[in-house]
DNA sequence: TGGTACATGTAACATGTTACATGATTAG
DNA sequence: CTAATCATGTAACATGTTACATGTACCA
């Protein structure tokens, strides 16, 4: 048993699993929700990673339901799978940000070029902030369930998003432009 | 021809080789010099892609040299095809960040060691912002070549590591520990 | 009755990681 | 002569992405 530690994304299901049942679709939505500005996942591999825990006996397909909604419950062996990967050492995190590869490489560009591109991203970025900042009004006009941990890394979403607008802003205008 | 747009580490191989002939060792070295805090790619990766954009004629690999040490020159198809890759706006960001996950899921570990997990990694972003800034003192003590595009990509790592740390640093103790 | 949102899944392929295997050159 | 470093590559597998295919239920 215990083939090889769970990844990160399977984990996560199983973890969200400990609320209760869920289908497939749900755990998309759910996971895209709780985790998805720090952890990309999407439909396919929700799919994927759900038979092959099916198989391993760390989750139960139940009947189908309305729609062909097939919910999964966690099984023992999934809990105990989970509580491991959980305790286990984080890994280091990794960033992949194309953007500052065609900065890098930007000397091969027109300038006015590589600043529209700036400039597009900063946008998208302001907006994400925003975006961020009004979710946690919302969690904060909201009595009950102050979630810390949920609170926590949307907090680092905010502090992402303003260094990199910051960064954005302090850039020579020969690469960010007017 | 032009199959498919390049990736973005064919793409920075390719971005290299404008420089003059490298071997897959030495791209491996220059890239995650250039570009490896932001973009990751390991050595497999790398003679995979090699292979692949010699196949396609975007790379030549010339005759061995002293330990089987073979040199790849950059094609006038390799040149065209860089110089689409890097007109192209590109793609959004994606952070993943084990630790983030394991905080999303903190209610069901023992509070001292998930503490332990974050002071751990606070201590790794405090070494890689310091190792950040003197890679920015010795570029502004060289007085030549002050690259832009290359104190650019620097800074944001600044940052972003600065950013890591202030965000340590205002987690609610039931999170941070003492 | 027709469009939209819900729901699942497969196939094919691209990319990323780890382990294994081999050998040359250099410094001490 | 021997250990460390340089250098290349393959195989196997894990993960991530895109496109395709199918069908249900709700709402207007």
């Amino acid at each position: 048993m215990a083939s090889r530690p769970l990844n990160p994304t399977a984990a996560s299901l199983l973890g969200f699993l400990h609320n209760g049942p869920l289908s497939g679709w749900d755990l998309v939505a759910t996971a895209q929700m709780v985790i998805g500005d720090f952890w990309t996942l999407n439909r396919s591999q929700v799919y994927r990673e759900l038979t092959a825990m099916s198989d391993a006996g760390l989750v139960e397909a139940g009947e189908p339901e309305a729609r062909e909604r097939r919910p999964f419950t966690i099984t023992e062996e999934g809990r105990r799978a989970f509580a491991e990967w959980v305790a286990r050492e984080p890994g280091p995190e990794t960033i992949r940000f194309p953007l500052l590869l065609t900065i890098a490489f930007g000397a091969h560009l027109p300038p006015e070029q590589l600043a529209t591109f700036v400039q597009r991203h900063r946008t998208a970025h302001a907006k994400r902030l925003s975006q961020y900042t009004e979710q946690l009004a919302a969690a904060q006009d909201a009595p009950d369930d102050p979630d810390r941990f949920a609170l926590a890394t949307l907090t680092f979403g905010i502090t992402y998003e303003e260094a990199v607008l910051r960064w954005f802003d302090q850039l020579p205008a020969a690469i960010r432009g007017t």
